[in-house]
DNA sequence: CTGTATCCTTAAAGATACTG
DNA sequence: CAGTATCTTTAAGGATACAG
């Protein structure tokens, strides 16, 4: 994003939000950190994306209180937990909107093993929003075709946010 | 947001949907249509933002289809009106998160009166989510004090995505 | 492995003037 | 009013090398 990321004089929450989150790359940092990414090097393998962006993003992260650092990992605070609505309603969106083949790693309710709507609920067990620790991943039907490592882990079905082993 | 736009590689519906609402700005237009914001020279005066930009903006919401061009006015389709639950997330998320003295809008539901929850729902009609079309704007406790004619339009109460007289 | 530091390229952002 | 056309500035993105 070019130029002035601070959205002066738009002084509502939502600009507010995207000084910290409407970056590029940082909504996928984000994604990933759900996944369970959280080493330096599996999020720059996976994303493709220059060393210098990643550590500056991940810094502006951590210093909003999206991410915390331990050691040597990044981990979602519960600041960054709870923007899991946004992140899955955007994918949800994209998905409903310009995915051709479906999409590329499905969400499944852990308890009851069905898919949650778009919307982050789960139809099976009431209205209630799904936690992200309480989901699964599985791969879609275009699940994808990069063979890093973490794209590999991410091909198998395991629990969200756990740590991705490479 | 500079230099290649789309996120090569990155194959999976996030990444689509952040090549269309991603760029700077271009949220904030969204936002502004589900105002009711519908003019050229509206969203440029309210959003303090460089023509040509938001004319490329508008034209790639266009093209996408997430706003369709109804002679000089744009109008949100089907799918930006989809994409409600994202831009109220992330307002919400930001006020939870950075917000120090409360929102500037408040969404309140037009049949019952009560204020929406983040997730969009109303608290008091059941878990159902709201639609856009069934919301009213309010000014919340820290409503701005720019003066263009949309700002002060937003500072009266009034229907979501009707026309905001200038 | 986890980053900084450097350099280069590009195009987005912004300002301004101009046209239909 | 609704845009297009230029022009300049600036910083983001990207590649590579280097350091802790």
């Amino acid at each position: 994003m070019a130029l002035g990321k601070d959205y002066t004089g738009q002084d509502c929450t939502l600009a507010r939000a995207l000084e910290v989150v409407g970056e590029r790359w940082t909504l996928l940092i984000v994604r990933d950190a759900f996944y369970g990414v959280r080493r330096f090097s599996d999020f720059l393998v996976h994303l493709d994306m220059p060393r210098a962006v990643l550590s500056a993003r991940l810094s502006t992260l951590v210093e909003h209180g999206v991410l915390a650092k331990e050691g040597h990992e990044y981990v979602l605070t519960e600041a960054g937990l709870s923007l899991w609505p946004v992140v899955h309603g955007l994918a949800c969106w994209g998905e409903q909107n310009f995915g051709e083949l479906g999409p590329h790693r499905l969400f499944v309710h852990a308890d009851c093993g069905t898919r949650i709507a778009p919307d982050g609920t789960c139809p099976t067990c009431g209205g209630a929003p799904v936690r992200p620790a309480d989901l699964e991943i599985h791969p879609g039907p275009s699940a994808g075709l990069r063979d890093d490592a973490v794209s590999k882990a991410l091909r198998t079905p395991h629990r969200m946010l756990t740590p991705i082993e490479t």
